[in-house]
DNA sequence: CTATACGGTACTAATTTAGTACTTTTTAGC
DNA sequence: GCTAAAAAGTACTAAATTAGTACCGTATAG
């Protein structure tokens, strides 16, 4: 339906509060403290951002991670081809070729093709470094932390959230 | 994971499809053959856009569904918003308020709501009419049945937004 | 050499989506 | 009227995805 996952979700939080940071190390723990998340999902979102080269690890003790370009330079657009597991593209049709038979013959396609690309451009348009309003400067500065609980804000239109009080259904 | 629904999938090209039939009544039967689709799914898709006010149905015998409006007026927006369940937005936290308790300490969720701007009006510049290609023209040749599968031609599509001026880039 | 922290893989559970079945209402045609 | 075609509504079952967790391996600072 339109929307991303709630692990694309996280990294983009992940991300953006990194960004707040540039050059820093940050521990998968810290981040999920200071975002309200857990650590196993945090840590596994940090995998696999690492595994696309969005963020460089260290490992070993105080190890960590770091983003691997500056913030202005890394687009939503990536951080949801890095985590969301199908290719981009609303429709599959639209997003592999081969896939459906009518392939050939569709009419539609062509135009979803189209649509795709409109909302790619869109997507790679925002980098992170917007993401972060007061970032300037790169010591703290900004005040993400705290006891977030943004227990289900993503999702794409979506996400259930569930809670709301403040910590109950984080694991 | 940015994609659309199977059901919405088959009602974009069922509405397609009948955009190029201006004013005929179709029975979803009809329709469903036409499309290589399976009957129940048809009517499911039917009985949801009619709810939503997109086709206007005729009970009864020699009954069936018409587009309320035509096609050129129309958008994928609008098929998108009837068939998918949860409203519109890449994050829950941009398609509704009051579900996330970061919500006013977020920063991030103001960038997710101009994301969620610039898709919406990607999709809402796309009407019924632009899928149909050979339509207004002139040549009523579509061949748009045959044994369809679209298996599964729709899933994700990104959101996008906008920001960075433009860039756009038709392909 | 030990504690910390990343890396990979696999599994289980929960949520969503898709598809199907059954019943009711409406209307054209005989 | 009666009957058949066709939409409308509701509910349920099954399948596919997603999320979250656990566990084991590897690297490195002190």
């Amino acid at each position: 339906m339109l929307r991303i996952s709630k692990l694309t979700d996280y990294g983009t939080l992940i991300l953006a509060h990194m960004a707040g940071f540039p050059g820093r190390l940050h521990s998968a723990a810290g981040l999920a403290e200071a975002l309200g998340l857990g650590l196993p999902t945090v840590s596994k979102v940090l995998k696999t951002l690492g595994r696309h080269g969005l963020v460089s690890s260290q490992r070993g003790a105080h190890g960590g991670y770091v983003l691997s370009r500056p913030p202005s330079q890394i687009s939503v657009a990536e951080v949801i081809d890095a985590l969301e597991d199908q290719p981009f593209g609303l429709t599959e049709c639209s997003a592999s070729t081969g896939v459906c038979s009518m392939e050939n013959d569709c009419r539609i396609r062509d135009h979803w093709l189209r649509i795709n690309s409109a909302v790619r451009l869109a997507l790679q348009a925002v980098a992170l470094a917007d993401l972060v309003p007061q970032q300037g400067g790169a010591s703290g500065e900004h005040r993400l932390h705290g006891p977030p609980h943004l227990a289900n804000r993503m999702t794409t239109a979506c996400l259930p959230a569930s809670r709301t009080d403040d910590q109950e259904n984080r694991p």
